[in-house]
DNA sequence: TAGATTGTTAATCGATTAACAATC
DNA sequence: TAGATTGTTAATCGATTAACAATC
C-alpha cells in the first residue's frame, strides 16, 4: 500500500521529469531530482522503488523511461472524459483552461442551473436538469464540482447516482462519498488560510 | 514549532467551527469535531493544545470563543490587501470571487501584459509595466500569481523586488523564494494527477 | 457528587533518512 | 578496473493515538 505522502509527491516527480525531457536531458540521478524538489535523494529512491526499479546502479534514471513509467503510475496514459458542474467563475475558468488536453483530460460538457450562454470555449453548457440524462447517455470519467457550497452536496449525490466514480471538488465543503468513489478536493480558502497563517508567523 | 500537518488541519477546524457558529451551536467536544473531519479526538485536542487550552474539562469547547481563537491563529482577524497578476481564466475567476472579502482579503488590482479591459468586477486592470510603480505607491500584503508558467518566475522576482512578502501561486511551477518570503501554492494539475492516480488504483 | 471531557504524558505507529552491498 | 549510483535494509525521527489524571 502506497502512503498518502508518496502519492502527493508523484505529480511533482512527473512534472520535473517532463521538464527535463522537454529540455532534452537524457539521464538524471536521485540526487538531482531531490535537489530540484528540495527533498532527500533517499526519499526519491525510496518512493520510486515502491513502484519497481526504474533506475540503474551507477547510471541513474533514464528520463524518457521514467517519464513514461510515472505517467503510467499516475494513470496519465489514457484519455478521461470530464464534465464540469457549475458555470460560474471557477467553472468557466476550468472550461477555458487549455492545458487539460495535454494530459488527456477532455472537458465534454458544462452544467449550470442557469445556463446563460449555450457554449463556453466550444464546450456546450446544459441546464442542470439535463445532467441525469446526460450521464445515462455519455461516458463520464471525472466530474468537476464548481458550484456554490450549498449545492455541492446534492450535485455530488446526483453525480454518484448517475454512475460517476471520480469527483474533483472545488466547492468549500467536506463531501462524504461512499466506498468506491474517488474524491479529490481543491480547497482555495484552506490554502489561503495557510498562507495567512504563515504570513502572520513569519519571522521578518 | 508547529508542524506542517497541524497547520494544514487548522483551516478545516476553522471551517467546521464557523459552520457550527452559523448554525447557532454553542458548545462542541473534541469527539464531535473529530468525527466531522474524520480524524481522532486525540488529534483534535493535541492540535488545539499547541496554541493553548481553549477548552474546559467536562464541558468541551465554546464555539464562539474557539472561532475567534482560530481566526486569530490563522491571521484572519485583520484585513489583507491583495493584487492578482495575470488576468487570464484563473485571474479573472479569482477577481470575481466574492468570498474573499468575508475573510478580510481585498483584491485591489489586477495586472496583465495585455489588459484588454480596464476593469473586471469593479477591480482595475493595469498593464504589467505599472506593477513596479504600483508596489511603490500601495500596500500589498498578498500577491496572487495567476500567469502562465513561463512568466511566473519573473513575476515572482518582480513582486519580491517590490517588497511583497506573501505570494499565492497558481502557476504550475516550483518557485524558489528567499527566506522571509511566504509562498503557498495551489497546484490544480497536481491535484488532478492525484485524482487520476486514485481513480486508477480504485478497487471497484 | 457523578459524569463528562479536557490537557498532557507516554506508547505506538509510520514516514523519513542513513548506510551500504549490489552492480552498472 | 574504478567511480557512480541504485535498490533496499536498518536506524532515526516525528506524528498520531491511547491513556488517564485533572477538573469543570
Amino acid at each position: 500500500m502506497i502512503s498518502e505522502a508518496v502519492i502527493k509527491r508523484l505529480p511533482r516527480y512527473y512534472r520535473f521529469i517532463k521538464q527535463l525531457a522537454d529540455g532534452g536531458v537524457e539521464r538524471v540521478s536521485s540526487t538531482k531530482i531531490a535537489s530540484a524538489l528540495s527533498i532527500t535523494a533517499s526519499q526519491v529512491r525510496q518512493d520510486l522503488c515502491n513502484f519497481g526499479g526504474f533506475g540503474q546502479q551507477g547510471y541513474g534514471y533514464d528520463v524518457g523511461k521514467l517519464k513514461i513509467e510515472l505517467a503510467a503510475i499516475l494513470g496519465l496514459d489514457k484519455v478521461y472524459d470530464m464534465i464540469i458542474v457549475g458555470a460560474g467563475n471557477i467553472g468557466r475558468a476550468l472550461a477555458g483552461y487549455k492545458g487539460f488536453k495535454d494530459d488527456g483530460f477532455y472537458v465534454r460538457a458544462l452544467f449550470d442551473i442557469d445556463p446563460r450562454c449555450s457554449s463556453i470555449n466550444g464546450i456546450k453548457v446544459y441546464d442542470m436538469d439535463f445532467l441525469k440524462t446526460y450521464l445515462q447517455q455519455n461516458q463520464v470519467d471525472i466530474a468537476v464540482i464548481a458550484t456554490q457550497k450549498d449545492s455541492a452536496k446534492s450535485v455530488a449525490d446526483a453525480l454518484i447516482a448517475g454512475g460517476v466514480k471520480s469527483i474533483w471538488n472545488f466547492a468549500p465543503v467536506e463531501l462524504e462519498v461512499p466506498e468506491g468513489i474517488t474524491l479529490e478536493n481543491i480547497s482555495m480558502s484552506e490554502s489561503l488560510y495557510v498562507l495567512s497563517y504563515r504570513s502572520k508567523n513569519r519571522k521578518n
